[in-house]
RNA sequence: GCCAAAGUGGCGGAACUGGUAGACGCGCUGGACUCAAAAUCCAGUGGGUGCAAGCUCGUGUGGGUUCGAGUCCCACCUUUGGUACCA
């Protein structure tokens, strides 16, 4: 009989589904395991083999968990509110929910035809009213607790479009030929500043790639500094900056504060004004990617006034430049040009001192030193002194004398921003949010509020989303008076960043989640997905979860024990895939071509998960071939009788299966899924070169590749005369004694060259091995006219010995 | 520039805490079966040298530690990902 994968996996997958084979175990005295992935956004152009990977990663452990006996949820939904179907919403009139439903049973006809085990009764979509009521509720809390606030925001707008434009879409305009400025403009703004350091130390705690949560913790950017007030000469107010070199205060030249500093215009002496006006004015067409990116050169210009610095009264000017930060800090510096490489550049552009206040090794005036480890010079005053102190009980000393002058405070500041929360766009959730005419704002009564039919997509004029021109939806009254309801909607990050909590309890009309259920199943036990969302992602999610937390909502303090990050495969090009690239390798195509066992396995037979690796699709030519060995264990070459016998096998071929099973399982578990399919291949090789058919071997075949190529599994367990799903039967159990090697190879070595090996028992003493190594033919004549300086041993692997000439 | 990861045959990759480099697969070469092909099976396959047993070189480059280094240390080169003046 041949081995027909259509048939085989079309019959199986039918089955699945009416059978509900993988519906979620409710049996709560089980253990339970937590398997998820980053659910997709359901994009036009379909799923390719790319983003099978880390599906395939779940599903072969989600099926090796179940055979092991844990009670597993593993969901599959979708992230479905965003601009993709936005913007052909404005290019067709589409309305963005057709668009989304159309391509989300695509994406679900691709996954289910690849034979995953997900529970599909629990698919949640993030567009759907019964879902986004609670994204809304959060929203709520978040506005509840003071966590969600109202703030004029810079935004990339752009003129002709009217519209305001996402970070990525920015170059993208400027290469049609659009103008795109910073522009404030009304928005919501979540406060995740409030919880950065939470959100630090609970990194400690996880299964994170190192990397990962380096990653987020440079994000977060904790700093600890001192604000210093510098005294304004002839303005009788301070200048407060920011600095984490407090030590290096006596070095100070200059202070410069940026272009958006309230004090900037107010600071420019009369001689300097036009100047400096000029100087603001240009730095407001600038766009972020301008102010930073390209620029590498350092503008400025000098305001005219002085400040003092506290440590030595020196009168220092106050510059203007945009390499300064608005929102960091104080938005204002003082410049210590000899060990701040930014501050040294300025000095020598404009000629302003420099000077050396922590001893270096070279001349300051030729390279800056930002080294900490040497000791301050030239520090001190009257009632201070830091000399030959290292940087940190110089800061110490510095903080502890300006804060008792009361020139300065000890502050932690983040690079952290508070997370600008609102998109003016229809393809959102609407923010449930009341303005009534005396300028109060109320929650919404009843949720979900959900979005109005609208004619056009285009945002307003005015940069309002399409929702402020339906004054059927926009306005109403109730007991407070008349309102008019808020037109932004959230970003595609909210949806995303809770749906875990949804798949445990996705239909629950009362609550977010069950309580209970939320304790059985929280927190998630693997999360996979890319690297790209590394830091955005994972972070807003954490913040959700710990005010969820706060709120008694959830128990855990972190939503994703363990995580691990699939490297990307590339095209057969080597370049990643892309459309414009034409090397995009469409899942269905190989699906249809291969078949879903070929595909999981030749996904991950490709090289380590996290791997970034080209897709070759010769290569699963290789895969195939498994398979049909794998087929004719059971099914000889044109025969349609099964050769299968109740014979014991060799005892050979059971110590060689227990040794399988051990290594299948234990790359598995670790997610070295390269290594056990290679592992399952010399197995089945092994067993056709035995000629073995015994029942015990191949059944064992089958389970320990059920996880892996279920449909063929299947199909062969019922072959053999089993009624029940192979996705129910037990992982196989090792014997460590038979899985144990009697004899192995041991390498003879004579100065560390390879000069031959022979065979010994295991447990060869060291005696045994040496007397033995001094035996083998190959070895003898190095040995001859040799002084033995040294007989190294190691049980079990090699011998060698260090000769020198006699 | 900075941070992170990685460089192994023609290709994807394997090698436990330093211990026989190249498992497994692709590709290639030769052979069996066949009228022929497909499928399948068998043998070979890092470079050099040799009839051969073998010898020798070999894990990005150059040094080092060690009886022994793909693995550890130092310097450098290259690639990929992240990031963009955070005081």
């Amino acid at each position: 009989m041949r081995y027909d994968f259509s048939a085989i996996e079309r019959k199986w997958q039918a089955r699945w589904a009416d059978r509900e084979t993988f519906a979620t175990g409710t049996d709560q005295d089980k253990p339970k395991y937590y398997v998820l992935d980053m659910f997709p956004y359901p994009s036009g152009s379909g799923l390719h083999v790319g983003h099978l990977e880390g599906y395939t990663a779940t599903d072969i452990i989600a099926r090796f968990k179940r055979s092991r006996g844990f009670n597993v949820l593993h969901p599959m939904g979708w992230d479905a509110f965003g601009l993709p179907a936005e913007q052909f919403a404005i290019r067709t009139g589409t309305h963005p929910r057709l668009t989304t439903e159309k391509n989300v049973s695509s994406f679900r006809e691709t996954l289910k035809s690849m034979g995953f085990s997900y529970d599909w009764g629990r698919e949640v979509n993030t567009t759907d009213p019964g879902y986004f009521k609670w994204t809304q509720w959060i929203f709520l809390k978040l506005y509840e607790m003071g966590l969600a606030y109202v703030s004029e925001v810079d935004v990339n707008w752009c003129e002709e479009l009217k519209v305001v434009l996402a970070n990525e879409e920015v170059d993208e305009k400027l290469a049609d030929g659009y103008t795109v400025v910073r522009r404030p403009l009304r928005q919501w703004v979540l406060k995740i500043t409030a919880y950065a350091e939470r959100l630090i130390e609970d990194l400690e705690g996880l299964d994170w790639p190192e990397n990962v949560k380096q990653m987020q913790r440079n994000w977060i950017g904790r700093s600890e500094g001192v604000e210093i007030d510098f005294e304004l000469r002839c303005h009788g107010t301070n200048l407060k900056v920011y600095t984490t070199r407090p030590d290096t205060l006596f070095g100070a030249t200059y202070l410069v504060i940026s272009p958006e500093h309230p004090m900037a215009e107010k600071l420019a002496v009369a001689r300097q004004l036009t100047e400096v006006k000029a100087y603001i004015e240009r730095a407001k067409l600038k766009t972020e990617l301008e102010r930073t990116g390209l620029q590498k050169e350092k503008s400025g210009v000098f305001t005219g006034s002085y400040a003092i610095n506290p440590a030595n009264g020196e009168a220092l000017p106050v510059w203007i430049s945009d390499f300064v930060l608005t929102s960091y800090g104080t938005g204002a510096i003082m410049s210590v040009p000899a060990h701040d490489s930014r501050d040294w550049e300025f000095a020598k552009k404009f000629g302003l001192p420099i000077r050396e206040v922590v001893k270096s090794p070279h001349d300051v005036q030729e390279a800056v030193f930002e080294g900490k480890e040497s000791v301050s010079v030239n520090s001190s005053n009257d009632e201070v002194s830091i000399d030959g102190l290292t940087f940190g009980t110089a800061f110490d000393r510095m903080a502890t004398w300006l804060e008792s002058k009361g020139r300065g405070k000890r502050k932690v500041n983040y690079k952290l921003r508070d997370w600008v929360f609102s998109r003016q766009r229809y393809w959102g959730e609407p923010i449930p949010i009341r303005h009534y005419e005396d300028g109060t704002m109320r929650p919404e009564p009843s949720l979900p509020l959900t979005l109005p039919e609208v004619e056009a997509y285009q945002p307003t004029s005015t940069g309002e989303s399409p929702l402020a021109n339906i004054d059927e939806w926009l306005y109403g009254s109730d007991e407070h008076g008349k309102f008019r309801r808020e037109t932004n909607t959230m970003p595609q990050w909210a949806g995303s960043c809770w749906y875990y909590l949804r798949f445990i309890d996705p239909q629950n009309a009362e609550k977010l989640i069950d309580p209970a259920r939320e304790r059985y199943w929280m927190n998630v036990d693997l999360y996979i997905g890319g690297a790209e969302h590394a830091v955005l992602h994972l972070l807003y999610s954490r913040f959700w979860h710990k005010v969820l937390f706060d709120l008694g909502v959830v128990s855990t303090k972190e939503p994703f024990q363990r995580l691990f990050n699939q490297g990307m495969i590339l095209g057969e090009d080597n370049e990643k895939m892309s459309k414009s690239r034409g090397n995009v390798i469409p899942a269905d195509h190989v699906l249809n071509a291969y078949g879903a066992d070929a595909v999981r396995l030749y996904e991950m037979f490709l090289g380590p998960l996290e791997q970034v690796k080209p897709w070759n699709t010769n290569g699963i030519e290789g895969i195939s071939r498994f398979l049909g060995k794998v087929w004719r264990l059971v099914f000889p070459e044109n025969e349609t009788t099964p050769r299968v016998t109740d014979e014991k096998p060799a005892e050979a071929v059971v110590k060689r299966l227990h040794k399988a099973i051990r290594k299948i399982g234990d790359d598995t578990d670790l997610l070295k899924f390269n290594t056990a399919i290679s592992e399952m291949m010399v197995l089945v090789n092994e067993l056709h070169k035995a000629g073995c058919y015994s029942r015990e071997a191949v059944e064992t075949v089958l389970l320990l590749l059920a996880p892996y190529a279920p449909h063929i599994a299947e199909e062969l367990w019922q072959v053999l005369g089993h009624d029940a799903s192979i996705s129910g039967a037990a992982w196989p159990v090792f014997d460590p004694g038979l899985a144990k090697d009697d004899v192995v190879t041991i390498a003879v070595q004579v100065n560390g060259k390879l000069r031959g090996t022979f065979d010994a028992p295991v447990e060869s003493t060291k005696e045994e091995l040496l007397r033995e190594a001094k035996q083998v033919e190959s070895v003898v004549k190095f040995l001859e006219g040799q002084a033995i300086v040294k007989e190294i041993v190691v049980p079990g692997k090699l011998v060698n010995f260090a000769v020198k000439p006699l």
